[in-house]
DNA sequence: ATAGGGTTAG
């Protein structure tokens, strides 16, 4: 897997002209003899410079300018540049003074207004400034409608969307293709789905967009099917899918089947012009799904066909350099963000923060974070669970106490966030008051996932009745997580009684899981009960599960490797286990003993040892070992939870060796450090 | 002088 950045690009934006354009219109407006002419500039003069969509402080100085003189000040033409250009910055209320100065307001006037509104989620005063058009007696025309028909929708204001509708035929623009892909719009969003489809039905013309208007309704409804279902009848009808029926169908393609994923993949690459926003919607769908390589595999190719990521390319892919733990490549984009200018940017500042909190690098995100000028809930809560993941709960909860004292309020999910914090750190006292907090104070319903937080807080702490108590009070039905931190908490403490409950419910939840069986039987070896043991071990065979096969991560010069338990495919194989028995030998020194208990009993007893041994986690640390300079940190991302044997041995590793070694298991981040792991011990 | 749908984070 190869990532890199195409290093040139020429033009700002799409907005604007190439930037040597730009910077001679810019210093042009800023060399004052030019407005220092013996004679006044025209209206045209000034228009021109308008339609440039000049930054908000150039905006700023040319409305100034306007001002001076009377014959521009007046100037309708220049009023609706200027007010569109404030809108455009999301200046409302700017836009909304020039409006209100201007003398004979025509039909233009107000629809730039409305408009300004509607783009700016101001949807109830679009509505409240076309009541007052018409007490002005101003008839709407056919662009005020299609857009107050989108504010009807932002605002999912229905009553007054029929009441549009009325007069629209009265108006006589029922026929008009932007008013019915509104009302299309309008009634899909609404969730009237057969009202949109009879909308369509009956429109005089129809274009992509209004199919796509469909597909939306479906999608943004959860009829998942039926919106893929839409898509292929508009192909048989003729017309060709864009990048808008692709983002419309985007909610539809979210955790879905590889077929649905595999539609819309075809869908775009049928595309023969393919924009941003197509690039953009099929990345997002990636990594929507689970399809991290192929995200990333996309965003080159996307850069190999010369088209130039922006904000929300760099806010999808991010998520998916995390989820790699591929830090090289978010570190590219990062300084790609940066070279052109892209923050401040919320959605991307903190996907920053999330994909340096994945990668296992606290204090690049940290400072991602400190870095930013706004921050929301959602900047402070992957900043406090990349500090729970870490195991510094007490960080976590500090950073909670100061986003509360920034003025922002809390959501559900910021708690699950201090929550999980507190059960990775052991902070029983802790998690008890904010979950007190959150329902007594903040007036919350806890959802399955802080029952599930409180589960594992109870069970690591050894309070395992306690927990099971708690399950048993829960309002909801306990769902796999909840049970799942139930039977880790019997493996770690041994109860076999509330084990096998917990082992039962998840044996009917999911049959399948083959690691809620090797937990079982974990509790059943360290009893000693090896006939119950055997087993566990026939009913997996009975019913065909296998275990999951550990497989670890690391990234290596822009290239993430792959290793498996006892792998012998990579090219380096012979050096990688000629290694790690030198490193055995020396570990052994030390006084490490295998942790038998760890392996799952499938295997005769004497080759336990054998098998830990190539654990896959083991693997990829002596391959970052053999391959990088001392002192380098090694960064490992396991999919399964790391194992008793392999936790004990990347502490002497680490030791041994003089590395940092941070491994990213699905639960939580292990830094081993000088022989000892900053899990403490607890996970 | 003005227009519709759709994409981004925890």
């Amino acid at each position: 897997m190869r990532v890199g950045i195409v290093p040139h690009y020429t033009s700002l934006s799409r907005h604007f002209g190439t930037s040597k354009q730009m910077e001679n219109l810019i210093s042009s407006i800023r060399k004052p003899n030019l407005l220092q002419l013996n004679t006044a500039p025209t209206e045209d003069f000034f228009g021109r410079f308008l339609d440039r969509y000049p930054d908000i402080s150039e905006l700023k100085k040319l409305h100034s300018k306007i001002l001076v003189y009377e014959h521009l000040r007046t100037n309708p033409s220049l009023g609706v540049k200027l007010m569109r250009a404030y809108a455009a910055h999301g200046e409302p209320s700017i836009t909304r003074q020039i409006f209100d100065e201007i003398r004979d307001k025509n039909v233009v006037f107000f629809n730039v207004m409305i408009r300004s509104y509607v783009n700016n989620n101001l949807h109830q005063d679009a509505l409240l400034l076309y009541i007052s058009m018409l007490v002005h007696g101003v008839e709407p025309d056919n662009y005020t409608i299609p857009c107050i028909l989108k504010a009807c929708s932002g605002s999912e204001n229905l009553r007054v969307g029929w009441q549009i509708h009325a007069s629209i035929v009265k108006l006589g623009l029922d026929s008009n293709l932007f008013v019915g892909n509104g009302l299309v719009f309008l009634y899909g969003k609404c969730n009237y789905l057969v009202d949109a489809r009879r909308v369509l039905d009956r429109m005089h013309h129809r274009d992509v967009v209004s199919w796509n208007s469909v597909v939306a309704g479906y999608a943004q409804n959860g009829r998942f099917d039926e919106a893929l279902e839409v898509c292929k009848e508009m192909e048989l009808q003729g017309v060709k899918p864009d990048a808008g029926t692709m983002a419309s169908l985007l909610p539809a393609v979210t955790h879905t089947s590889s077929a649905n994923v595999s539609f819309v993949a075809e869908m775009f690459n049928q595309m023969p012009k393919k924009g941003l926003v197509s690039w953009n919607v099929m990345i997002a769908i990636y990594v929507n799904n689970s399809m991290p390589v192929e995200a990333v595999e996309l965003f080159c190719q996307m850069e190999a066909n010369g088209v130039e990521p922006d904000a929300v390319t760099i806010a999808s892919i991010l998520p998916a350099c995390g989820d790699l733990s591929a830090l090289m490549q978010g570190r590219k984009i990062h300084e790609y963000v940066v070279q052109k200018r892209l923050c401040p940017n919320l959605f991307l500042e903190n996907a920053l923060v999330d994909m340096y909190a994945k990668c296992g690098c606290l204090q690049d995100a940290r400072q991602a974070f400190d870095g930013m000028q706004r921050r929301d809930v959602a900047s402070w809560t992957s900043m406090i669970s990349a500090y729970g993941m870490n195991g510094q709960g007490l960080h976590a909860l500090a950073l909670f106490s100061k986003m509360q004292d920034s003025g922002l309020v809390p959501d559900p999910i910021a708690f699950v966030s201090v929550l999980s914090a507190c059960s990775h750190s052991g902070l029983l006292d802790k998690g008890r008051y904010y979950f007190k907090l959150m329902t007594d104070q903040y007036r919350m319903v806890p959802r399955i996932e802080h029952y599930a937080c409180m589960v594992d807080l109870l069970g690591r702490a050894g309070h395992v009745d306690e927990a099971y108590s708690f399950i048993k009070q829960m309002p909801t039905e306990p769902n796999e997580r909840v049970w799942g931190a139930l039977l880790s908490a019997c493996r770690v403490y041994s109860n076999m009684t509330i084990g096998l409950v917990a082992a039962d419910h998840l044996f009917q939840l999911v049959p399948e899981q083959a690691g809620y069986y090797v937990l079982l039987s974990n509790i059943y070896a360290k009893a000693g009960r090896w006939n119950d043991v055997t087993t566990v071990r026939s009913l997996m065979k009975s019913r065909g599960i296998k275990k999951l096969p550990g497989c670890s991560n690391v990234e290596l010069d822009d290239q993430v490797h792959t290793f498996l338990a006892g792998d012998f495919s990579h090219p380096q194989s012979k050096e990688i286990y000629a290694e790690l028995d030198v490193l055995l030998g020396k570990m052994k020194e030390a006084g490490y003993v295998p942790e038998t208990d760890s392996a799952l009993h499938d295997v005769e007893e004497e080759d336990k040892e054998g098998h830990l041994i190539v654990h896959s986690e083991k693997l990829a640390i002596v391959f970052a070992i053999i391959n990088t300079k001392l002192g380098t940190p090694i960064r490992i991302t396991k999919n399964l939870r790391v194992c008793a044997d392999c936790h004990i041995a990347a502490k002497l590793l680490s030791e041994i060796s003089e590395r940092d070694i941070i491994v990213r298991d699905t639960n939580r981040f292990h830094h081993f450090q000088s022989g000892i792991c900053s899990c403490g011990d607890y996970w």
